[in-house]
DNA sequence: GTCTATAGATTGATAGAC
DNA sequence: GTCTATCAATCTATAGAC
């Protein structure tokens, strides 16, 4: 490879257009332009605009839910040790705190997570599939965990309770990377402690909630 | 006009054609074929494919958000008439009741809910902006009236909190309508009052938490 | 108001030189 | 591996007959 990083020039360039465009208006010559790469490099290193999902998609989900798989096996590892469930709010806490830091880590990673929530708007398609392959195995996890530390509640309120979590705290980071019309003296909540000290007891609460 | 429902019948197939494939993905010339028009019909009734989006949510949002004002004025009048504060409670309820009531009402309907959900995840555009223009306002008095419900809380929590709650309400409402990996044994909530009964407790305690 | 025909621009992909 | 040149398909929008 005489251009060692054009496959990683081009992945970066592709997730911010296709990220702030969207997926079918974000051309090859777009991003190929913007990646300072040649328009054929697409077809050549990846075999077609298609198949650059997947590149994107592999190379931030694995480190992501590596970084959060560790935390749920620390409250596990933790819970056993010390002969107790695990807690609703670590397991909460397990799923977002590596997501904001990710979020916090570069802007690559913010419009990341843009595309992820394009990713989840869609109907079908290869991005929603592609993000849903990649989840599916964490999310299993965190029920089987979930339901371990409410063992009062029905397995069926366990799960649509993580549901309405997960989708709040997805919906929320998304949100929170585009410009929205905050109402007068209501801070952006831009600073990821900020946001955990308010979505935390929020989220626990509702978890934890009376059946 | 010779065709008087020309107009709408091509809403129909932009709404559909919009949420399933995405604005830019949903050419005019699908539209005008499964609307049973012409091609050239769009621009002449419309004045272009932009157009639509203006027509598609105005006639959406327009009776759905005065069903959900009319039922946040109720809470209001019941809550001055008994001389108590409002409930969180019934101003969630104000808003996800006829969410769930217009969700149940029609196909087109549900489409609509999967096209919002692609206006929130564009990071900016015409349906992003669109969407917004026409929900403020009703944001802005739940908001307010959240307040007087939860006076114990700082506004800072309150504004947060009521934005989670609805980030969950309209993620969980939006992936209803797609098809999703449902673990063995979860049924997928199709029904809207059992949603009702699993999503309003969570988001009530959520909303009351300690702060 | 509806229709055909087409202009004018843009797209993903690829053949072939280097 | 990179690049130019180009093909074939698609798109929105519009001119003009009826």
């Amino acid at each position: 490879m005489s251009q060692p990083d054009t496959k990683q020039r081009i992945l970066d360039a592709a997730e911010q257009l296709f990220s702030r465009e969207g997926f079918h208006n974000a051309s090859l010559r777009a991003i190929t332009a913007a990646a300072g790469v040649n328009l054929a490099a697409v077809n050549y290193h990846f075999g077609g605009k298609e198949a650059l999902i997947d590149a994107i998609f592999e190379r931030r989900l694995t480190p992501l839910n590596a970084a959060r798989r560790k935390r749920l096996q620390a409250e596990q590892e933790a819970a056993r040790r010390e002969g107790r469930r695990p807690r609703a709010e670590a397991v909460l806490r397990a799923f977002i705190e590596p997501t904001l830091a990710f979020r916090d880590s570069s802007q690559g990673a913010r419009d990341f997570i843009t595309l992820v929530g394009r990713a989840l708007s869609e109907p079908q398609g290869l991005m929603r599939e592609t993000f849903i392959r990649h989840m599916q195995p964490l999310l299993h996890t965190m029920t089987g965990m979930m339901g371990a530390a409410l063992p009062h509640l029905p397995p069926q309120a366990v799960f649509w309770r993580l549901f309405f979590a997960l989708a709040a705290t997805g919906q929320t980071v998304c949100l929170l990377d585009k410009p929205l019309p905050w109402p007068d003296g209501v801070a952006p909540l831009n600073r990821s402690d900020d946001l955990l000290a308010q979505i935390v007891p929020f989220l626990t609460a509702g978890m934890e909630a009376a059946p």
